[in-house]
DNA sequence: GGATATTATGGTAACGGTAACATAACCATT
DNA sequence: AATGGTTATGTTACCGTTACCATAATATCC
């Protein structure tokens, strides 16, 4: 492998020089730039970023810590955060907490070492304390998509609270009294937020939360499935489900077809994040639908913004709006479609 | 940030002692441990990797470079690659080609000058110039998912042929005999394979290939969209389709809507890659299905034997079977399903 | 009781860049 | 002619580790 000296030597020059064509800084005359990249080309050079960062104490990289990349919300945020950061001249690294505090702990120690010049990330539990660790650390951070208490930091997330405010709205003008919602933890801001838009919505109309239409549960498939069970059993039985999440949804929609409960004529359907439309046949499920690739860009420029000094003092919060998307499943007014109802038991 | 000779010097040791503390390389006595761990404790001291690589010519980092993360089969090739790199101790830096040379070529300059250890990467284009271009920087390198012509190098991939193959196998088996395929790109080897395969199934029972059932395209929900329209004006029209991709299958099935073709009972539709279980509702496409998560944990496994020189000498060729998952969409036997497509249109 | 391992620690230099500072030729002002 | 800015290049040292080599005390062996 040629080293900057290498070239220099064969260019006739000294290492500096070399470094000044490659980083186009400082004055370089046509002569010795044509033959600085002449070298360059000769012996395959490629300039060694390691060396770079640790003179330079730049990296040029940074983190995006997250629950699970499998989840198409997140492949959507990691993408618009990286196509912000390579924009930039930055790169990323990624990782995996899975919703546990102890891979978020190695991940964080992991980027540390690595020298990441910045962290975005959607801390596990409420008052992480990973935040006070970073900041000893002097490393700038923006959380993405949750609240927390405890320390300040800059944050980039979604209105959770208004969608589902917005979302039970509708259905409680579509007729609904008897809403269920499907939750996630709630250790989970997003979680919580989305339960308090569902109860200040009631609750302006005058209709009495039951706490049997309230469950608690994970943000997957199986825990959707789970809870959709549970509430489907009560009787008088809901008529309308509120789901905190799409794998929550689709969690519920399975449960639905299990059970030959049709959607939306016996029970009404409505959710939190879409998936994205190339993976949909037809959109069905009406939801709220966070803009997860702005989330990433926003948190990615932020986060950018605070490393070249340009961001504005103190720390920003940054709460993007949710919108209501209406299709099929949240189904028409109940008392229209009564007649559907009667008509499909009486088969 | 407290350096080795902060921690050395708050121990009473030298900085070459507490590196091996830290590394647990050599002999160090029980007393002496404590004293540093205790030290770095005391500091918050972080080791840097920066430093330690530059010196060690080791980061302990593989790169994986794809077309589109977005897609929910490369997210799993992802997980599978990244969870056996991680297992190793080793981190994973990821890259988007979106099929194009220029990012491609961006990444892998990035990449080398990361000193990354090894890369895992989907080749864009047939007989790409980058392979040789690693070579010559002693870049261990593992092909996957696609077959490369020109330079020989380990490759991790699944038998598209045999999928395909089986799926076309079953349709004709179904009575099916005017079967259009809707392709991704000629330039890509599994797109190629998958119709190779066709062909081979149909040359087998005497079936002619018609040209203008075959269409090329690209692995995206708009080609296969158009595709779809494309080969449902022939007349006589196909009775089955067989898409290229997940992708082509929800185009297929967006285009079959909007014309109201009803899918199985006018055409069939078979697929390849399903997309997640806990991203459909229920599984409708039948596939032929490859191991993804299996391919990126298989590849990444190949790539760090390479690395610490346990992997077999010569270039390895690790081809993953496909596996034909039978749901609705291909629907039953032709003659049997006359009835049904006559009572439906009937109405 | 001398030879050979084993255990425990340290000094020096080097990995490959660039920050900081220095030098000097050239031109335009005043 | 002295001053100051612009252009162009170089010297030296250092970023924070660990490879390499060396030293020495203690344990083990024949």
């Amino acid at each position: 492998m040629p080293t900057i000296r290498d070239v220099a030597k064969l260019a006739g020059v000294s290492p500096i020089t070399v470094s000044r064509v490659i980083n186009n800084t400082s004055y370089i005359s046509e002569g010795t730039k044509k033959r600085v990249e002449a070298a360059v080309r000769q012996l395959g050079y490629v300039p060694n970023t390691l060396a770079r960062s640790l003179r330079s104490r730049r990296t040029s990289t940074l983190a995006l810590v997250l629950t699970d990349i499998t989840n198409p919300f997140w492949t959507t945020v990691a993408r618009g955060a990286e196509d912000a950061a390579s924009k930039a001249g930055f790169s990323m690294m990624l990782g995996n907490t899975d919703e546990s505090e102890e891979k978020q702990a190695r991940y964080m120690k992991a980027l540390l070492e690595k020298q990441i010049d910045g962290i975005l990330f959607v801390p596990v539990g409420k008052t992480p304390a990973v935040i006070r660790m970073l900041k000893r650390q002097d490393v700038p951070v923006v959380v993405l998509d949750r609240r927390i208490t405890g320390d300040k930091a800059d944050v980039v997330r979604c209105d959770s609270e208004g969608g589902a405010y917005k979302l039970i709205g509708l259905l409680l003008s579509l007729g609904h009294r008897r809403i269920a919602v499907l939750s996630g933890p709630q250790s989970i801001s997003t979680a919580e937020d989305r339960v308090q838009g569902y109860r200040r919505a009631l609750a302006e109309q005058g209709v009495t939360v039951q706490p049997g239409l309230m469950q608690y549960g994970k943000f997957t498939v199986e825990s959707g499935a789970e809870m959709a069970h549970q509430v489907l059993k009560l009787s008088p039985r809901p008529t309308a489900i509120f789901a905190g999440n799409n794998f929550i949804a689709i969690g519920a929609l399975k449960a639905m077809q299990e059970l030959h409960v049709r959607v939306p004529e016996d029970v009404a359907l409505v959710g939190f994040d879409d998936l994205p439309a190339n993976l949909t046949i037809d959109p069905f499920l009406t939801v709220a639908r966070q803009p997860a690739y702005e989330m990433g860009s926003r948190a990615a420029e932020l986060l950018l913004a605070r490393l070249d000094g340009t961001a504005p003092r103190g720390y920003q919060e940054v709460v993007l709006p949710t919108e209501v998307e209406i299709h099929h499943s949240s189904g028409s007014p109940v008392s229209a479609r009564g007649d559907f109802t009667a008509k499909a038991s009486a088969r």
